[in-house]
DNA sequence: CCTGAGTACTTGCAAATAGCAAGCGATCGT
DNA sequence: ACGATCGCTTGCTATTTGCAAGTACTCAGG
């Protein structure tokens, strides 16, 4: 079910941003679609963090209704489903690279990567372009 | 009481910051603190949304916690606290403004105003410098 | 075909969290 | 010294989360 308790946004562009993703585990599942290139329900649930298929479900419901995902039948597979960004959420990457520059100054435990920080640092709307390429 | 189903997040930016602020209310707030500038329980409490008094309470807890904000008593009126953003919390100006960005295009009903668009996609660093200014 | 395994979910229930309304305690202004 | 202000806390119900199990389809092999 998709939950009950949410902000009323009106054209607040940090509400509509809270409204869309400002739940842990939509924010995780972004991670997993747009920076590991996950499709599959099965994918998904194996992350990391450890979340619960129900949970799973409900957020994926959410994101799709909200425009975030878009899914589709594998047509190489019938059990299959196929999970992709839209634009809505693609346009998301430049979000997601300022806050990997947060994260690697302010996590004392930051695992990103120094190349991937220094290709960010470098040109960082190349390196967004180059992430977006394997969607287009 | 700080909530207890948490991330484990080990290394990942997202992770860390879904961590920081993936819930909602800590959004918002951060919000009212970054972007408007209020430094006073009463003043978030009566935000659009309305939160109600014990979870605001409890999300500023977690975010003096979490190293995001400062709580300081007024030395002018000693009733009032002040809550001020931390060197953590203003380097999320970046995203919050790339996640404007992203609200200005994707929310049919934004009320982003169109100068404070054109000021940032003039010159975003400038932009957000200017935003930081208050608090330095 | 039949069967077993793969994939994407659903369901039922207990535990945790959110939201609401009311109250409390320490200043402060008068 | 008294009422108002401000920042919470408390008690209670509604809603959501997490977990474990189960269901429904599809495909591949015999």
């Amino acid at each position: 079910m998709t939950p009950k308790y949410k902000v009323d946004h009106t054209g607040c562009p940090i509400a509509f941003a809270a409204e869309a993703f400002g739940d842990k585990w939509t924010l995780l599942i972004l991670r997993e679609v747009l920076l590991f290139k996950k499709k599959h329900f099965d994918e998904l649930l194996s992350m990391r963090e450890g979340i619960a298929s129900n949970i799973l479900a409900s957020r994926l419901k959410g994101m799709e209704a909200s425009g975030l995902l878009v899914k589709q039948e594998d047509p190489a597979n019938g059990r299959r489903v196929i999970y992709s960004p839209t634009e809505k959420a693609l346009d998301l990457l430049p979000a997601c690279v300022e806050l990997i520059l947060w994260a690697s100054k302010h996590d004392p435990e930051t695992g990103v990567p120094a190349d991937m920080l220094a290709r960010i640092r470098r040109n960082r709307a190349k390196a967004i372009r180059e992430m977006r390429a394997p969607f287009d």
